[in-house]
RNA sequence: GGUCAGGUAGUCAAGUGGCCAACGACGGCAGACUGUAAAUCUGCUCCCUAUGGGUUCGGUGGUUCGAAUCCACCCCUGACCA
């Protein structure tokens, strides 16, 4: 039993510290009914979620199967800081309304995956305006600045002669210092989130917590181009909200190689199941897009429901595979006769009316499936169909 | 505060008086091929009913028949020194 757990615990981690904490704990539970907490910071200014974060939600998700309590931190004050990991830009100060409505949109999206009743909302400001600039200087003299220089980014800014704000070098401290204020079991995080992680360890022996987390990491998540991390910035993101035909196209539409990924981080499947389906496409046993399909399948049908992702594939079969037209378009009316360039223009599938030129001669631009060469066509009045390549698509009305 | 180096299209980056709507790379869009893809090959990639016109190279003014390129001032960024 101890043993399922634990590996259903570890799949997909990128690298667990203190293994053996995590063993004790599960044994508590499983032999004295013991709970324990599993901390993981999530920062307040980007409320729309997508894959890259489920990830660690459905590592949460997992622990909560097995007698965790979820202290789902909001990193509120720490979110004025800005943190450093990554690239470094100075962030804007968030009002409490702007806070409370992503908070909001956050869990609702959260509670998707994970269990309301065994998550605990805390908010960092709470206690770390309260410790003071006393309490924050006694913090930082846990740390030297050769230790934090040690920090990749750190050192790599430093080497290259980035700035890097004192502040920053909070950051750390900071969440670490949640982790003392919590007492948390276990923090999980991204790979990239190893040396903060750390901290919560190393400050919770210097205040005498009377424990040191665990410590999980998750794998960053690629993104749709399989080569950089998932975000909204890049937009390469999943989002969790999108409508399911988005969601079910944008899952098929990631290489094949990357699919192994997906499959690991974000699907129910097991393990054997995932490998089974693997060797099958290596011997030729199984088509490829039939196995990415399923896990189209299974991620729409998570965020949406059964019957969503079935009428996404269904559409997306008709659309894409015997490239027929969608059954939900933009309608617009236009004023008549009109260019046909312009009436591209209007519509939303061009963005210039020299552009619509230039996809008109390359044979780009179809009106009613019938492909047109004419670019001086003008349109009279009447319902059409037009479709700019495979996936543009509009319904005109001219009057 | 001082010294130096820079600011060119979505990004990086050539271009140092006319041949410049501006090389190239990446990205993006489209075509072919496919599994919708990936990979590959090809074309396009400031705007405008266009073999023409308009607006661009941090900003403002100037020199010139002619400026991304020269001059002046200003703004911004980075490095080094303090």
């Amino acid at each position: 039993m101890i043993k399922k757990a634990l590996s259903e615990i570890e799949r997909g981690a990128a690298e667990i510290i203190d293994k053996e904490r995590i063993e004790k704990l599960l044994q508590d539970y499983f032999e004295e009914g013991k709970t324990y907490t599993v901390k993981a910071g999530f920062d307040p200014t980007a409320p729309d979620l997508h894959l890259g974060h489920t990830v660690l939600l459905q590592k949460l998700a997992a622990f909560q199967k097995y007698g965790a309590t979820i202290q789902f931190l909001i990193g509120d004050f720490t979110a004025t800081i800005g943190d450093p990991t990554g690239k470094s830009a100075t962030r804007k100060m968030l009002t409490q309304e702007e806070i409370e409505k992503n908070v909001k949109s956050y869990t609702d999206q959260a509670f998707k995956i994970l269990d309301p009743e065994k998550t605990e909302v805390v908010f960092n400001k709470s206690w770390l305006e309260a410790l003071g600039a006393g309490g924050l200087i006694a913090l930082a003299q846990n740390l030297t600045v050769a230790r934090m220089l040690e920090r990749d980014d750190f050192s790599k800014r430093y080497a290259s002669n980035t700035p890097i704000a004192v502040s920053e070098f909070l950051y750390p401290l900071l969440q670490g210092y949640d982790s003392v204020h919590l007492k948390s079991d276990i923090e999980i995080g991204g790979t990239d989130q190893k040396f903060n992680l750390l901290m919560g360890r190393q400050l919770q022996k210097a205040y005498d917590v009377g424990k040191q987390q665990a410590v999980l990491m998750m794998p960053i998540l690629e993104g749709l181009d399989g080569v950089q991390k998932m975000s909204k910035s890049l937009g390469n993101y999943i989002g969790v909200t999108e409508h399911p035909n988005d969601m079910f196209a944008k899952v098929l539409s990631i290489s094949d190689e990357l699919m192994w990924r997906y499959f690991e981080l974000l699907s129910q499947k097991s393990l054997e199941e995932i490998a089974a389906l693997k060797k099958g496409v290596e011997e030729g046993t199984l088509h490829p897009k039939k196995v990415k399909e399923e896990l189209a399948f299974e991620i729409t049908a998570r965020f949406h429901d059964e019957e969503a992702a079935k009428k996404a594939k269904e559409e997306f079969e008709r659309v894409h595979a015997k490239s027929e037209i969608p059954s939900d378009i933009a309608e617009v009316e236009l004023e008549g006769p009109i260019w046909i360039a312009k009436a591209l223009v209007e519509a939303g599938l061009e963005k210039s009316t020299s552009q619509a030129r230039r996809d008109i001669k390359q044979g780009a631009v179809r009106l009613n499936k019938e492909k047109i060469a004419d670019e001086q066509l003008q349109l009279q009045s009447g319902e059409y169909i037009l479709q700019v390549g495979k996936r543009k698509f509009a319904k005109v009305k001219v009057k």
